[in-house]
DNA sequence: ACCTGAACACCGTTCAAGT
DNA sequence: ACCTGAACACCGTTCAAGT
């Protein structure tokens, strides 16, 4: 794969690259990823790495790009089925990135880049979450403060072994049941009524 | 402070040098403090930390056990104030462990002794917020799903730069407020009441 | 039992040089 | 413009040896 040159241009050669560094990342962590190793899967030498990218992290950028990139496609699908269903398929959805989630926060104090790229994310997760609440009866003062609840909750889910299938229902569950549940706007739906996946609560 | 051979029994020396590591990772953080820093602070030869402990990773346990047994000491002062302000204090409480908290998380995969400390200590707060919740009217159906919920939250504010103060006071009575109104129990204390700290919600 | 000097293996990164 | 061989600085850790 090193196709040399110019007959791939540096755009190309560039996504090679971050798909090789991408599936190695994603079997043995990126800290346990050395340039060197990636570098000898993509057929070159380890410091030609640092022509396409300033530096590890922002290896580790490109590849949180292309990864959210496609969960951003696959998300259109489900958004929108009810808000548990959603919870649910954004934790399963994530729950094999653990690892990579952990290394992020890792580097968050000694690399502005990555921190960058992390608030970034959050923002832009957080506000889809609050458009979601609001549409689901969440009054406007409290969507930005319920959104960075569920954020919260969806981030310790994931990085603690995400926890038991069952366990992470009930927690979604709870969150969302709590979080909509205001004021009467939506109380018909904490009550009795079952999950939306056929199951009943508790 | 090298205080040789016999006059300073084996405990001793090592409480000493996990003083020593603890301050200049909690300036610098854990994995900018590198093993010959802490040695040669501490006036001895590098190799000489693997006499006293295992490796790295046993000297973070070290540190993390002596910041924990202070915590914990100081908490009984405030377990019997409300939720609201016992939440505000643990996370004011830890905001200046930031840094370590996430060295921790990102420990977790590769080593196994930080992982059990880990999986431990959550046990620990998490039992002792249960118990907390269900004083607070609870059911106690729900105390361990609340109480890690209210975990997660810790742990996100912590986490990411732990927000504005602003901020962190509206998710921690948004917070409170929802995991205690349940069924009529606590049912006034979301209403109107003002905060325990004496200011308006919202 | 306690401590050390010297080395080892490995890491991300850089430099000077090639085409 | 693109790529490399060789080196650099640094890391946690180990070894063989000293007292």
């Amino acid at each position: 794969m090193p196709r040399n040159h110019r007959d791939l241009d540096l755009q190309e050669k560039r996504d090679a690259l971050v798909g090789i560094a991408r599936r190695l990342v994603l079997a043995d962590g990126f800290e346990a990823t050395g340039m060197a190793r990636i570098a000898s899967e993509a057929g070159v030498a380890p410091n030609t790495l640092y022509w396409y990218f300033e530096d590890k992290d922002a290896l580790l950028i490109a590849i949180l790009d292309s990864l959210v990139a496609e969960a951003l496609g696959e998300y259109a699908k489900v958004q929108t089925k009810p808000l548990d269903v959603q919870l649910s398929w954004i934790i399963a959805r994530f729950e094999g990135l653990t690892g990579l989630i952990s290394s992020v926060h890792s580097r968050l104090s000694a690399s502005p880049s990555v921190r960058d790229w992390h608030d970034r994310f959050h923002q832009m997760v957080e506000s889809t979450l609050a458009a979601r609440l609001a549409e689901h009866g969440v009054p406007e003062t409290e969507t930005a403060t319920a959104a960075r609840v569920a954020m919260f909750v969806i981030e310790g889910l994931l990085s603690h072994h995400a926890g038991q299938r069952r366990e992470r229902d009930q927690i979604v569950q709870f969150v969302t049941g709590l979080v909509t549940r205001r004021d009467g706007t939506a109380e018909t739906q904490l009550k009795r009524k079952p999950t939306s996946d056929g199951r009943a609560r508790r």
